[in-house]
DNA sequence: TGTAATGTATCGTAATGCGATCTAGTTCGC
DNA sequence: GCGAACTAGATCGCATTACGATACATTACA
C-alpha cells in the first residue's frame, strides 16, 4: 500500500480488525482484574512494578513506563497505597524520590491475574499475532 | 511455565514488557487522534464503522465490537454526532434501530489517521509481536 | 550561594464507562 | 390480531481516570 494511494476497504477491515482483536484481549484483562477488585489501571501498575527489570521503580519511572504524566501516576499510586496493595518507602539516595513496592497482597492477587493472563494470551495471542503479521509488509 | 508454580521475576517481565509494547502503541494512537482533535475512542468507533466487514453497523453491533455497553456507545455517537463526523439514519428495516456511517469530514479526519497508524504498525508491531511471540508455547 | 532542574503532591476539570431506568418498535404465542 | 415478552436506543447520575496548572521540597550545578 502506497502511502499516497486512499485506503481500501480492505485496508481498514485490516485495522479495525486488528483494534478489535486488541480490544478483545483488554477487555479480558479488564474482567480479569475486576474479579480481583482491581481496576486495569491498579493491574497495570502493579505489574509494571513487580515486573521492572531494573529494581523497584519510583513514579516518574513508573509514569514512563506506563505512558502517563506523572501526576496520574501520583494519585494512581496513592490510591493503591490506600487499598494496602503497595508501598512506598523513601529512596535512601534522594529525598525527593520513593521507592515502589507490591504487599503481601498486592502480591498474592497480581500472581493470579499474571497467570490467568498468560493463559489467556496463549489463546488470543495468536490472533493478534495473525493480524498484526499482516501489516509487516 | 506449568500453571501450579509461582511465575518467576523473567515470567514477569514478560508481562510487563508486552504491557509495555502494548502500551507505546495506544499512546501513539492517543497522540495521534488528539493531533486530529479526537479522543482516542472517537477514533476507535469511527475506524469500526469504516472497517466494519458487513456494512454500516447500528449501535448494538459497535458496541459488541468495541467491547463496550451499548449506553456508552450511544454517548460516544452523540459526541461524535454534535462534532459532525459521523450520520445517524434511521434503519429501513428496523425502526428501532440506527445505521450509522461517516461524514465526508469524519471519513478525511480518520483517513489520515488510517494512514499514519499503519505506518506505526510497520514500526512498532514487530516489537509487540516479539514480545508476543513469547507466549504461544 | 543562589538558581535551575528534578521528584512528588494537590486541585480543578473534562471525558469515559457503567448501572439503572425509560420509551419506542418488533416478534411471538395463543 | 392482540397482548406479553423482547430488542434497540436514549437518558440520568455516579465513580474513575487522566490531565494541565501549580506548588513545594530536594538536589545539582554554575
Amino acid at each position: 500500500m502506497s502511502i499516497s494511494e486512499r485506503l481500501t476497504d480492505s485496508d481498514y477491515q485490516r485495522l479495525a480488525d486488528f483494534r478489535h482483536a486488541l480490544r478483545k484481549f483488554l477487555y479480558f484483562s479488564e474482567q480479569a482484574a475486576a474479579a480481583e477488585d482491581l481496576t486495569p489501571q491498579q493491574y497495570q501498575a502493579m505489574l509494571a512494578i513487580r515486573g521492572s527489570s531494573v529494581g523497584p521503580p519510583n513514579v516518574t519511572t513508573l509514569a514512563d513506563r506506563l505512558c502517563l504524566k506523572h501526576n496520574t501516576v501520583v494519585e494512581l499510586i496513592q490510591r493503591l497505597e490506600k487499598s494496602g496493595l503497595i508501598h512506598k518507602q523513601p529512596s535512601p539516595d534522594d529525598g525527593r524520590s520513593v521507592v515502589l513496592g507490591l504487599t503481601d497482597e498486592g502480591l498474592s492477587r497480581l500472581d493470579r491475574l499474571a497467570v490467568s493472563h498468560t493463559t489467556e494470551l496463549k489463546h488470543i495471542g495468536p490472533e493478534i499475532l495473525k493480524r498484526l503479521s499482516k501489516f509487516s509488509s
